[in-house]
DNA sequence: ACAGCCATGTAACTTGTTACATGATTTT
DNA sequence: AAAATCATGTAACAAGTTACATGGCTGT
């Protein structure tokens, strides 16, 4: 939903496809690439949906598109809508890490370790462009920090699932002690 | 890809539809519900593409599931493989946030505190159900621990875009710095 | 008998995504 | 002229998701 949305906003004055490609990355940073078909199969389909229009061509020829009135009213919901957190999106890593624990053949450690490199390396990039200057624009300026603060989180959390996992494993032999009070998350 | 994969993974040995579900929620500690149908859809389309294949009946009568090669290998590539963290997934928030900002309709301030307030909730739910614990198996508990995480890197950021519009406010009353008709990338 | 869960499926749909075709214009 | 970019589109597929149909079995 959030390409088509993105669109959707974009379209508050009229434009033709291949601009609202370039306006879309231009505000993530490039951090998602978006292809110019997708632009034109959402239009279409918002077309079909009653949330958009053709609005004419401009000087050069190039085919408008603009909102209806249910396109401004749907814009309107979106961004008066926070984004549903109490029923998460799902998310890969924590379902593969999950599901690996309960799968004897998978050396869950292994699973943790891989993800964190590829984690940290990820962090590095962001922090390599964060600080060569494209934060400068405040939209890819904040999209570069979500994805930072995101990917420390992860960091942290794999941290957290391997000290788990490594009591886990040392009472599983052992009997159960009454762990409570701890300085992270439960 | 997620439920994909976990079905795969959970096939380790042979299963039926309905306890494939079972599984999956057990594991993943009900924070993400499955639909029934959607398991077997799921299967139909990993049997049309040679993953996974009919492995008779059980006692009781109900169809099993299991693994071909193809499908062991695809499981086991799935675990060797991080999740893909150089190309993340989009983010619906930061790209509501980064096209707002360019929206001059949009109060900014407001999407950030709405967003604030639903996160919040939503992280005071976590927090409850892992009190109260929901985090005792251990796979659930990693499920709840990475939703808080996330929901508290996602406030601190939310925060930090507070910060900065106020900062870029305060300076877009100002003239503007000439330089950025460049256009961001370099 | 009836409600409700177990169990298996199918039809239909949405969003995302890419690969390709086609022509115009611009750059080298 | 050739290559690249601009610009518009279409066909096809992947993955997620739900609503519904159907039948068996269980408890009240």
């Amino acid at each position: 939903m959030s390409v088509k949305h993105a669109l959707l906003a974009l379209l508050e004055k009229p434009r033709y496809g291949y601009e609202l490609r370039a306006e879309f990355e231009q505000r993530t940073g490039a951090s998602w690439p978006l292809n110019v078909g997708q632009v034109y199969t959402t239009l279409s389909r918002l077309e079909r949906d009653g949330l958009v229009e053709a609005g004419g061509t401009d000087a050069e020829g190039r085919s408008l598109y603009q909102l209806t009135e249910a396109g401004k009213v749907e814009v309107k919901g979106w961004f008066d809508t926070p984004v549903e957190r109490t029923q998460p999106q799902r998310d890969e890593l924590a379902i593969k890490l999950a599901v690996a624990v309960a799968v004897p053949s998978v050396d869950v450690g292994k699973v943790v370790q891989q993800q964190r490199n590829a984690t940290m390396q990820a962090l590095q990039g962001y922090r390599r462009q964060s600080r060569s200057g494209a934060g400068d624009d405040l939209a890819g300026g904040l999209v570069l920090d979500r994805l930072i603060f995101a990917a420390e989180a992860e960091i942290r959390w794999l941290d957290h699932c391997e000290s788990r996992l490594r009591r886990a494993a040392s009472t599983s032999t052992a009997p159960e002690p009454a762990e409570s009070a701890e300085g992270g998350a439960r």
